[in-house]
DNA sequence: TCTGGGGTCCTAGGACCC
DNA sequence: TCTGGGGTCCTAGGACCC
């Protein structure tokens, strides 16, 4: 048996927990850039606002229902969120941390499920103040969708007996299945299967057929036979990526070098957390696509590193190299992404064969300023280049405090 | 004026090897 | 008249997740 843990609205409890006058009142949590909803609380669901509606077109939806909006927070939600994972490690040996908000448990052995999903659930709101959702099952995929079935009521579900599963299964639609997007769900409709339970009645090589070997994963995970394993450790990741839209498009040269700069030593920041080393580096620039009319352009290039980097200065020279090669005058820029690619572990990366040069002083040069930064706090030391973050930075216009990682934001009590 | 930012896995097809 | 039978690696594109 496998336990799904999921906060509930995450992000919007999060910003709850530190204003509860906002409790019982609509909440909704923005993008980056203030762009789309991305988080509702339940009033805020009430009332009809969706996953993705784009903010600047529901403002006035948002004013007549009195809805209180906050721009993303990460520092925030980062620290909830690993507050709310060290409690939930206490209720099993085997954790697999699944996202931001979602935990998996290990349940093998253990007994008396019904009470101890709740033990878990009280548990982690005392200590933490964030509701969650426990769902309990055979197998991952029947563990999210019990987890789903408690969402509204907010409580806890273990399904374990065939008549539980089956029931669970038929009332539920194949869309919502883990594992199944859009376009499957269509292709499963066209094919008469509606119902979770449609998809687990169906032949394996119809399955297999049309879903491949995902699908017959699913498919056994329907039947109650784990065929996804509980994820336990951390792997280095196989790409990573900086990217973000502006605070307003730009034409601007200089402030593209600034941005792309900036992003790319957050990148650098990333792959060294990571203790990985690039050997491709690739920059692409967006024009903006919702604004039909305008001259659209995405042009991208893929920089192969003479020597394997992971710090500030390699990586941002190869990325201004870079933009310079794909800019052109004539469009409005919206955002820049910058990616590092053929990762491989840091120390074992491969010397170049005709220079004997190491990158030595320059990863010093990043890893001191990693300790500052850890110290001071993010920022104090950055690389000229970034500049000063005006024109383009993103636009947060709703931010509240650090309240759980700044001194100076924490709560005062008299 | 304003529409997010990350990731993963799988498959088919091409290029190459002996 | 007739032209094999294994492999690997890489990439682009498509699907999915939060």
């Amino acid at each position: 048996m496998v336990a799904l843990i999921d906060c509930n609205n995450f992000y919007a409890s999060c910003e709850r927990l530190f204003r509860p006058e906002l409790n019982g009142k609509p909440v909704v949590v923005l993008s980056n850039n203030d762009g789309c909803i991305i988080a509702r609380s339940n009033e805020a669901k009430a009332l009809g606002f969706k996953m993705g509606d784009v903010f600047h077109l529901v403002q006035d939806r948002i004013k007549e229902h009195q809805v209180q909006v906050f721009s993303s927070n990460y520092a925030l939600y980062g620290d909830m969120s690993a507050r709310v994972m060290t409690i939930l490690a206490r209720f099993s040996p085997q954790v697999e941390v699944y996202s931001i908000d979602e935990c998996f448990l290990d349940m093998d052995g253990f007994t008396e499920l019904d009470n101890y999903a709740h033990t878990i659930r009280n548990t982690v709101i005392r200590n933490t103040g964030i509701p969650v959702s426990v769902g309990i099952a055979p197998s991952k995929t029947l563990a999210k969708l019990a987890n789903r079935m408690c969402k509204k009521t907010g409580g806890t579900c273990v399904l374990e007996s065939d008549e539980e599963i089956t029931a669970a299964l038929k009332d539920f639609e194949v869309g919502d299945l883990w594992g199944i997007g859009r376009r499957y769900a269509k292709k499963l409709n066209k094919f008469g299967v509606v119902t979770a339970l449609d998809l687990r009645n169906l032949p394996l090589e119809f399955v297999k057929e049309k879903l491949t070997i995902q699908g017959v994963r699913m498919w056994y995970e329907l039947h109650g036979k784990p065929c996804i394993p509980l994820k336990l450790k951390i792997e280095r990741k196989k790409n990573i990526c900086c990217s973000r839209g502006f605070g307003k498009a730009t034409n601007d040269y200089a402030h593209l070098r600034e941005a792309t700069a900036s992003y790319t030593n957050r990148l650098s920041q990333k792959l060294r957390k990571d203790g990985s080393c690039a050997t491709v580096l690739n920059v692409k620039l967006y024009t903006n696509a919702f604004k039909v009319g305008t001259p659209q352009l995405f042009p991208t290039i893929s920089i192969p590193l003479p020597h394997p980097a992971n710090n500030a200065t390699d990586l941002i020279k190869a990325a201004m190299h870079g933009l310079k090669h794909i800019f052109r005058h004539g469009y409005m820029w919206s955002k820049v992404e910058v990616m590092a690619t053929g990762l491989v572990p840091e120390g074992e990366t491969q010397l170049h064969l005709f220079t004997n040069y190491n990158g030595a002083v320059n990863n010093k040069v990043s890893k001191l300023m990693d300790k500052i930064n850890r110290h001071y706090g993010d920022g104090t030391l950055r690389m000229a280049i970034e500049g000063k973050h005006h024109q383009w930075t993103m636009r947060r216009a709703f931010l509240s405090k650090e309240y759980t990682t700044k001194w100076k934001d924490v709560v005062g009590v008299r």
